[in-house]
DNA sequence: CGTCTTACTGATAACGATTGTCAAAACGGT
DNA sequence: ACCGTTTTGACAATCGTTATCAGTAAGACG
């Protein structure tokens, strides 16, 4: 049976709180910061449990993985750029159904999709034309 | 002065003769069994080096650096089993022109994109449902 | 063609993020 | 309050990746 302990809502309360994408190295600290003895470990299991039960979405950034609280409605996903590293968040409603139906038409259950786009942000792309790198 | 020493050449040309996404270990596992010397940082290195350039498109999933060639010569996507790890190629018209447009929207200059599929495939389907893993 | 400079290489150590381990503590039904 | 089970927290282990460093070789120059 799930236990409801002050742990884990220790968490749920801190991701919620907390704005946009963490990392829970950064959520552990910021807990500990705030008084608790919660335990890096248990952080990390509380993040999984959460991402698995829907409450959560992750997202690896750079080889950390980062949580932010789910507002179920709003699934999309990122247009990064190759040389700053920013990140917009974008809609991709039509892709969404596209990759339903594709997953369907082959047979494939449970299917997930990686949807990101790479590019040259406007600054950047402005630096890019004046100091070619390549 | 950058050199153009065997190595470079040999993890540009593995990269370009595998299809999909790679990871830098798989590709340096890849290029020893075909008799290669390669070192693994030296693979880390030139993906690296491959992906600054904009030879390469890299994501992470689950934890881990994926590589592949960029600008390969028929531009497909895949659908991937995560179970058993079968792809299968497939269209994604569609997703070529709302990336296109979504890119042009926010101003990003050479734009490419990562749209995969993860899921289970027919057969791992069925297992799945006779022996539940989740 | 030989030499010299210096970027590149490869083995390994170091590193950071994440996960496994396991005894102790906490939860919740009784 | 008691008991069985789950969860916790500290720490070790693991995994992918990066830094280090002495040795090697690419490429410029004579």
């Amino acid at each position: 049976m799930k236990r409801n302990t002050w742990q884990r809502e220790a968490v749920r309360t801190a991701l919620s709180e907390s704005d946009g994408f963490i990392s829970a190295q950064a959520l552990h600290g910021q807990l500990r910061d705030g008084g608790s003895t919660i335990g890096l470990a248990t952080v990390y299991r509380a993040l999984t449990d959460l991402t698995d039960e829907g409450e959560a979405d992750s997202l690896t950034q750079d080889g950390e993985a980062l949580y932010r609280a789910c507002t179920p409605d709003t699934h999309h996903h990122h247009l990064i750029c190759r040389r700053c590293g920013a990140t917009e968040e974008i809609e991709a409603d039509p892709v969404e159904e596209w990759a339903r139906r594709i997953a369907a038409e082959h047979g494939y259950t449970r299917a997930e999709h990686v949807v990101d786009i790479f590019g040259l942000c406007p600054a950047c792309s402005r630096l890019s034309e004046s100091a070619p790198s390549a």
